[in-house]
RNA sequence: GGCGACAUAGCCAAGUGGUAAGGCAGAGGACUGCAAAUCCUCCAUUCCCCGGUUCAAAUCCGGGUGUCGCCUCCA
């Protein structure tokens, strides 16, 4: 398995800390507002990523924090004049349920700045004591040419960093890089006590004394977005590695952004999109899908047009899923007689294909490509099928939704039910079951219609469900209808 | 100013030396009462431009053009 390391600018064949598990830490959100696509990306690929390890049969340690007490949160509070924690404490049931509808599954721990202060001030207790860090009027600086691998991440040197640098002028910091590992509060602000006085963690600390508590030193794989990488990530092994004398992590994964006409989503454009605002307009399928639909590390532009393509795309695999589903309802016929042999020989081809692209740093663009194969080729043996299945076909025919099982299981496109079955309808209301029968009503009248050669009634009927959102096709074996996708 | 990434059909997109995956849209055909769905066929002699290396380059090297990003909060 090759992954891309931001710190080689290479792929590299991964190779765990220990063999057979893997520790994984996602920067999660800051939590003073509803997540947006932007946000969303890293979500979905790095659910993706642990995916992919526990379908490879590794055992998965997944961590991903909420940055919950932040000067960005205490000024919202002040606007809105509510409370910074109980803000971040709304904006984290938020974010559960947007997360929830892409599919992406809860991290083993969702540790939060606020529950680990003593982990914090020990780490930023260690950083002075071994001279990383100093101490200035209440606030605690990490001074950055204490660390010789400054820069290492981010590729570029500390003069390199001065060069461009827009910083504010800070008499006392001893380098206008250094930056805070703790700050001291101003009355009103959340506070927590320390041997500095009262204050709250820098940003950057957080991530680090967390990581290092639930995963340890060296663990495997620290991910978020490129845009983290300087001066976020970069700060978190100078911390990291100042403090523990050791590695910090193994292998560093960034995604690239979500463009909106070709420039990076981002609060401070104003050009994001919410989560919920696209789920209220697409469903939750087709944004996971189109998110995956490009490879993680190149960007990808955002509009309904190519979201609304994302989804017609996406309609075909659902299709799929349902033709097997039909054919496998089938009764079972004593003919000896196969004629899925073609999807027999197709199957495992495709999924040493699908492997072999996600083993590839994670190529969903190319697993997909195969997906769409893997449709197509069953698709054309459902067709030739008869009345009945043939025992070898059933054989075949279910391996070929094992298939389909497999690749969602490392996707996450479809939700799954109790017994394992990808959700391919998005009906499943409460009313459902009088709304279904009402349907079936209408469908049997237009049958008579038709039979009758009522063309004008036939049409109508089905013409009207379109336009409610029923798509009603006319198959030998009988009239199949489905919301539309 | 410093550093970096990318440039493949109408659109999206994979492909890092061996002769252009896949999807959307479009055209024709099979099936259908007509549709829809599905299947079949077609749709880039060519991968931003110019040089070079090589038997062979979208893929490597040099130069150019363009777009984007980071250097400040951002996923």
């Amino acid at each position: 398995m090759e992954v891309y390391n931001t710190m080689t600018r290479r792929k590299e064949t991964f190779q765990p800390r220990e063999p057979g598990k893997v520790g994984i830490y996602v920067c999660g959100p800051t939590t003073y507002n509803y997540i947006h696509l932007g946000n969303a990306r890293p979500l979905v690929f790095f659910d993706t990523v642990r995916r992919y390890f526990a379908y490879k049969g590794y055992e998965v340690l997944y961590i991903q924090n909420f940055t919950d007490v932040d000067d960005k949160i205490i000024n919202r509070a002040a606007q809105e004049g509510k409370d910074p924690l109980e803000l971040s404490r709304t904006y984290i049931d938020e974010y559960f349920k947007d997360a929830g509808a892409l599919n992406v599954r809860r991290a083993d721990q969702h540790p939060k700045v606020t529950g680990h202060m003593p982990e914090i001030i020990k780490m930023v207790e260690a950083l002075v004591e071994n001279g990383s860090a100093y101490v200035v009027e209440g606030d605690v600086y990490f001074e950055v040419r204490k660390f010789a691998g400054y820069g290492k991440l981010s590729g570029r040197t500390l003069d390199d960093l001065l060069a461009g640098a827009r910083v504010e002028v800070d008499t006392r910091k001893r380098d206008p890089l250094d930056f805070a590992v703790w700050k001291s509060s101003k009355p009103g602000e959340p506070a927590w006590d320390s041997p500095w006085g009262p204050g709250r963690p820098g940003w950057h600390i957080e991530c680090s004394a967390m990581s290092l508590k639930y995963l340890g030193t060296s663990f495997d794989i620290h991910g978020g977005g490129f845009d983290l990488v300087f001066p976020h990530h970069e700060n978190e092994i100078a911390q990291s590695e100042a403090a523990t004398g050791e590695t910090f992590v193994r292998y560093w994964l960034h995604n690239g952004f979500i463009t909106v006409k070709e420039e990076k989503m981002s609060k401070s454009l104003g050009n994001f999109f919410l989560v919920r605002d696209i789920l209220a307009k697409f469903p939750p399928e087709t944004v996971r899908f189109f998110l995956l639909s490009t490879h993680y590390r190149s960007p990808l532009d955002f509009d309904d047009e190519k979201l609304a393509a994302a989804g017609r795309g996406l309609e075909r695999i659902k299709t799929s899923v349902r033709l097997l589903t039909e054919a496998l309802a089938k009764k079972t016929s004593e003919d000896t007689v196969a004629v899925t042999g073609d999807l027999q020989t197709a199957i495992d081809t495709l999924k040493a294909s699908f492997d072999a692209a996600m083993d590839d740093d994670f190529n969903t663009a190319l697993a997909i490509g195969i997906v769409f194969e893997l449709a197509r080729e069953a698709n054309t043996a459902v067709q030739r099928l008869g009345e009945t299945l043939a025992r070898a076909d059933r054989e075949v025919l279910s391996k070929a939704m094992d298939v389909f099982k497999a690749f969602n299981e490392v996707l996450g496109v479809f939700k799954v039910d109790s017994s394992g079955n990808m959700i391919i309808e998005s009906v499943s209301e409460e009313n459902s079951g009088l709304a279904e029968k009402l349907l079936s009503l209408i469908i049997d009248v237009r049958q008579e219609a038709r039979k009758k050669k009522d063309w004008g009634t036939s049409d109508r009927i089905r013409d009207g469900l379109k336009e409610l959102g029923i798509v009603l096709e006319d198959t030998p074996q009988g009239v199949r209808w489905k919301k539309q996708g």
